[in-house]
DNA sequence: AGACAGGAGCAGT
DNA sequence: ACTGCTCCTGTC
């Protein structure tokens, strides 16, 4: 295919795994397409795909200026720095040498709120297809290669807070359809300022972004990590919460959450957020299925405990 | 068939 | 503070 009126520009960081960064649950809009990861960033088209010497960029309009994939790529990051900084015991260890290339990345803080608001209780997949239909419905078309689906920029805060709880729910949001909504219009009335959040100091960050319908803990954990790069933010899942407990008080009978959150600020240090992600990376690639079968039975026992198993 | 999902909000204790 | 139930909907 003729792509003269496209830009691209190739970096040399050879510590990036594209795949795993991109299927790692911190982002649902890439796309794999002919070997290469497609989305839309800062309202483009792009295209990334893994090189020998590094990672290369493709867009779909003349292009000079990188800066806006650079920030969301996190390029500037030291990953060996990263890396070392982490506990140095066996699961870490294990963690660390089971992806050598993961990383964050910075998304827009709105587009990872909703996208975080509407991942609660969902799998990847079908968090994807939302994100997919509220961009289809709401969003602006992109300029996209010939040949390529056509695709719509996430919808604007203004465009989702102008929409219908039915309208929202019709793109499988479920209950989440006036979670997603109230918290749109938290913003565009002013009470929340998302950029504001970038000042702030974690805790205060935190708590004003649980002020919004649908936003716990783990989701705005999640959006201080993946959307603002809070180097501390360590959101805690069903999966993060079984493998801390597993891993590292294998003794105890139940694990209740504020003592591990007390752990976890004291121990994963200054790079923690990175440290989850390796850890839920970890979990997820290699001991995920032989946990996800125990977690059923145990359960189904504990609602009733006459039932034997097999 | 029915439990469950990468969670939050709520009532009840 | 902690527990248990419910909220849509698809999937196994």
């Amino acid at each position: 295919m003729e792509m003269t009126w496209a830009s691209e520009r190739e970096w040399g960081v050879t510590d990036f795994d594209l795949t795993a960064t991109m299927t790692s649950g911190q982002a649902f809009r890439w796309r794999l397409v002919d070997g290469g990861w497609e989305a839309v960033v800062a309202g483009r088209w792009v295209r990334l795909e893994q090189s020998p010497s590094g990672i290369r960029a493709v867009t779909s309009a003349r292009n000079t200026e990188w800066g806006w994939i650079e920030e969301y790529l996190r390029l500037g990051d030291n990953l060996p720095a990263i890396l070392a900084s982490f506990p140095d015991d066996p699961t870490m260890h294990s963690a660390r040498g089971s992806c050598l290339g993961l990383r964050l990345i910075r998304q827009d803080p709105w587009e990872c709120l909703a996208s975080f608001i509407a991942s609660s209780s969902k799998q990847i997949v079908q968090i994807q297809e939302i994100v997919r239909l509220l961009s289809e419905r709401f969003g602006d078309p992109v300029f996209v290669p010939s040949g390529r689906l056509p695709l719509w920029t996430f919808p604007s805060v203004e465009r989702l807070a102008a929409a219908t709880e039915i309208e929202l729910r019709n793109c499988k949001l479920g209950f989440r359809a006036p979670y997603l909504l109230g918290t749109a219009r938290r913003i565009v009335s002013g009470r929340l300022n998302l950029t504001a959040v970038r000042e702030m100091e974690l805790g205060v960050a935190r708590d004003a972004l649980m002020e919004c319908p649908g936003v716990g803990r783990k989701i705005a954990d999640c959006v201080l990590l993946f959307g603002y790069g809070f180097p501390t933010a360590f959101p805690v899942d069903v999966w993060i919460r079984k493998a801390l407990h597993r891993l590292y008080f294998p003794r105890v009978r139940r694990m209740r959450l504020a003592r591990l959150e007390r752990f976890i600020e004291s121990y994963f240090g200054a790079n923690a957020g990175y440290a989850q992600q390796y850890l839920f990376h970890y979990v997820r690639t290699h001991l995920g299925r032989q946990w996800s079968g125990e977690s059923r039975v145990s359960k189904r026992r504990s609602r009733d405990p006459r039932r034997s198993v097999g």
